[in-house]
DNA sequence: AGCAAAGCTGACGTTAACGTAAACGTAACG
DNA sequence: CGTTACGTTTACGTTAACGTCAGCTTTGCT
């Protein structure tokens, strides 16, 4: 079975950070990671945050931006409340992403156009080059 | 027509962004707005790049990876070696670009599920204080 | 016991992308 | 002709997200 838990260097080499931002994601509250001594132990349910953490970010959340979504992921026994609020955060970070998404995909089409473009002036470039041999 | 060129509170108010972001853009060589005495003056082309370069950021690229794709988009006569490059250069912000979207996907499907599990806990709170009303 | 490797805690440094404030030019308006 | 509004340059300040370094334990190996 995927260890129970993980060391700091572990860590880094799984999910290709440094101990210095898994430690400042702790010191953020993204991280909780229990103590053997001083040492950090990184459990399964830290891993499946940073795994988010890392995603968010790739999608150009904030850090505190994350921080409020994990508590969406990982809320067992949250107050309503609280499990109210953060279900409308998630509402309306669902509804960047997929306007997020639209807009990747008008860049994608323009940018494959541009490409098209710069492959047709190569081309006519390769020919001159050619016609001067 | 639309005016051939706009003033920096024009742009300012078209694009929401402040007179410090397009000086600060200028001086990173992402616009190139002529002059009227000292005025800076925003021609279309400012206008089509400020609109690729703001929709750049919301991708997370950065200034300066924006700087060098402009190049590709707005390369008239460039010379074969640059055109190449800048190609490269987009093929690989190309490849990121769909691999990002790849990833929005997952995240939406995902984000969408954890929202349903938190549709099916609030109304099942609610139920409970409907039933101890 | 000795010593290096791995971890820890501060604390200060760094980069990107602007914000903000001071000090000045100039252009229209009453 | 004063002042109000808009624009400019120069320069220092700020925030997020770590990097880097010093100095101190703890652990494993010999």
């Amino acid at each position: 079975m995927t260890n129970e838990t993980m060391n700091i260097r572990e860590m880094c080499d799984t999910f290709g950070v440094t101990p210095r931002t898994l430690r400042f994601y702790e010191t953020k509250e993204l991280l909780f990671p229990i103590r053997e001594g001083q040492k950090r132990l990184f459990t399964r349910r830290d891993r499946a945050r940073l795994k988010l953490i890392l995603r968010g970010k790739r999608f150009g959340f904030s850090l505190e931006d994350i921080r409020q979504l994990l508590d969406l992921y990982h809320m067992n026994d949250g107050q309503e409340a609280q499990l109210s609020r953060s279900y409308e955060l998630a509402k309306s970070h669902l509804a960047d992403m997929e306007a997020q998404k639209a807009e990747l995909e008008d860049a994608i089409a323009e940018m494959k156009e541009q490409m098209a473009w710069g492959e047709n002036r190569l081309a006519e470039l390769a020919r001159k080059k050619g016609a001067a041999a």
